[in-house]
DNA sequence: GATGAATGAGCCTTCATTCAT
DNA sequence: TATGAATGAAGGCTCATTCAT
């Protein structure tokens, strides 16, 4: 964690630092990360940094932090999860246009969590991320229970294998519209998600019948 | 691409350097692999990996040319599926067969090239990855408009998306294994591929259900 | 010296800036010695000591300065040598016991000053140090000539060589004092003097006879 | 102690990087010493030091052992004690002459190696410093046996004052020849010693007199 | 061609000092 | 005057790459 000196910044400076060590660590990993350039483009001296950061490491800790707590309040993640989804397709409809929205706006910072997970800074990260996909899975496994005791899943396939099933798909499908997003450029506006509705909705529909009770 | 050098060296001294420099580029990542010890491990000077590459980055590259090579010559990927597999759900069996026989014998070659496609070395690898991946893709994109030609695959709904559901479970039920194998460490036995079979095929049950026509 | 502004602390605060720089100095030396540790242990903000010392070399060397008057008022060195001691051989015996009784009271300043004259802060102290020396030579010396007047000490070795003489003895048995106490630690009674009575005289006897008058 | 690498340098490098070091050390202390010019002044690229050496400690500690051996070798400081001197006396006076024998050709190395000894250095060398006293210590406490033994040096004082009074009086003497040496810088000459001659002489004639059986 | 020593650019981190409050 | 955050120079160390043998 941060010292208390970084918390007294305001709030803007807080921001902009933070996404100064994003978009270094995201060009250029976290070894050829330069704290130099970090402080530069955050408009502070090198010094500062250590102040706020015990160093490089934290530094990037934190990142990973800022990023997740930012998106998760600016799309209120979590009271739309528990509030919304009340089955694993609603879950996957909606969390895809979660992707969708973030990818829109915060290119950045999706892009750096992304890599995250995907293991670009495995050495680092290893224990927090899989931490946080561990709580991911939990809830996916509570939304397959819930509906296999509700009757809309079939009861024959174990929760685990099932888990997977929808996790791969929703895994896909959502790299398909970060990819798109991706294509698109800074010119992504919000209509363009409709363009994609239908495929989501196929991909649904093949869960759906995949896993689907008869 | 090596230099000549490097391919007039016995394969013995060939496979040494190659798989000290992926022991090295697993353990500490691009940036922090040392020359000097992939030298040293592979009981060469460090001048004559000099001799061999022009440098790291060509020595990185290469390294997952040749995981890949190697693998694929071994278990003879390329004939085993073009003669073996007749449908997606055949390919996905018997793929999910070889990554299990792979993490078995080549562990760290496997991790290794694990980590190249889910992204750790993003960066360096960004652009022969996604060509790999697109040639992975088109062969199962190939197997989908065979399967709806013959009747197997639902016609409603369009090969792209198709593709991506097949791929996100195939990759999951991977991961499935692959987390298997690592954790069962250097004791995995051949006779264990059957314990996780019957999962295997309840994914594929899922996808048949899935995407099979009616 | 110090700016007006440290003179207007309390006396307390005054030596809790002292002992704190003093503490930091011994433990690390002058280079690793750090301000913001001094600051902290002295309960003062770092920014303070730059308004009591113009920097750290400053600071360091009023460290000395303060020690060394603290401990001649503490213990009243002037007047009580001035008065007590009529001729060198009293001197050491009275110096010795000094240094005794300093260093059970007061080890931390004692073992600094004794750090400053052996020559640990060197290029720092060189000069003011060879000052005091000469000063307290000077004080040998005095007392060495009238020895020679009173006949008490032989007269065909000139008062250099003499004064080398008695402060080389001088010099060791305080050492050897010092580090017995060192060696106490905090345990040291007012009683353990006594132990090592019978040594500072042996060591007088041997200087007596080397240069007392026959 | 320094990488093979060091010792496969010819001697005269060995000895411009050692000699450099030194230098370097005497002039700014542990801490202020600065790798990048010790190179310079060695005429070795800054790296090359760290294939030497493991880092700055191990090259000060290497550079204490150097000039150590480095001075015995060049004065064969063990075979003429151990030849030569038969009583502390002659001890005193030999090593006397040694000492203003190094000075006047080594002036760096014995203030470098004096400053070791005077503690400039206490953090660093105070172990391998202590052990070195230990043995100079021993090989007096055996003089002075020898001398009760043969009668020459009173019965009545315990060994270890009476190595206090040799050693504390032998310090002086050499540190007066020392400053001596300073003062007359690089203009010292064989016959200066002479002058100092007859002073040596008087305090080994007070030594006589305080310690000597009558 | 093989070797491994030499090279020096590069970067994290520390911390004395300054400065705005 | 007190404070403590901001500053940036400085330096130890690493290591990819070069080069002399």
């Amino acid at each position: 964690m941060p010292k208390e000196t970084f918390f007294i910044l305001d709030d803007e400076k807080q921001e902009k630092v933070m996404r100064a060590a994003i978009n270094e660590f995201s060009a250029h990993g976290f070894e050829k990360a330069n704290i130099g350039l970090i402080a530069k483009n955050a408009a502070v001296a090198k010094g500062s940094i250590y102040q706020y950061f015990e160093n490089k490491k934290e530094l990037f800790l934190f990142s990973v932090k800022w990023s997740t707590d930012y998106l998760m309040k600016k799309y209120d993640i979590y009271s739309s999860y528990k509030n919304a989804t009340t089955d694993v397709f609603d879950y996957l409809y909606s969390s895809s246009k979660d992707a969708w929205l973030q990818m829109r706006e915060e290119r950045e910072l999706v892009i750096f969590i992304q890599d995250v997970f995907l293991g670009k800074y495995k050495n680092l990260t290893d224990e927090s991320v899989s931490v946080m996909l561990k709580y991911a899975n939990e809830y996916i496994i509570g939304l397959i229970r819930d509906g296999k005791k509700k009757g809309h899943i079939r009861q024959d396939i174990d929760d685990r294998m099932l888990s997977l099933f929808v996790t791969g798909a929703s895994t896909k499908i959502k790299e398909y519209l970060m990819i798109k997003a991706r294509e698109a450029g800074d010119d992504i506006v919000d209509g363009d998600f409709e363009v994609y509705d239908k495929d989501i909705k196929a991909m649904i529909e093949l869960l759906k019948n995949g896993m689907g009770a008869k």
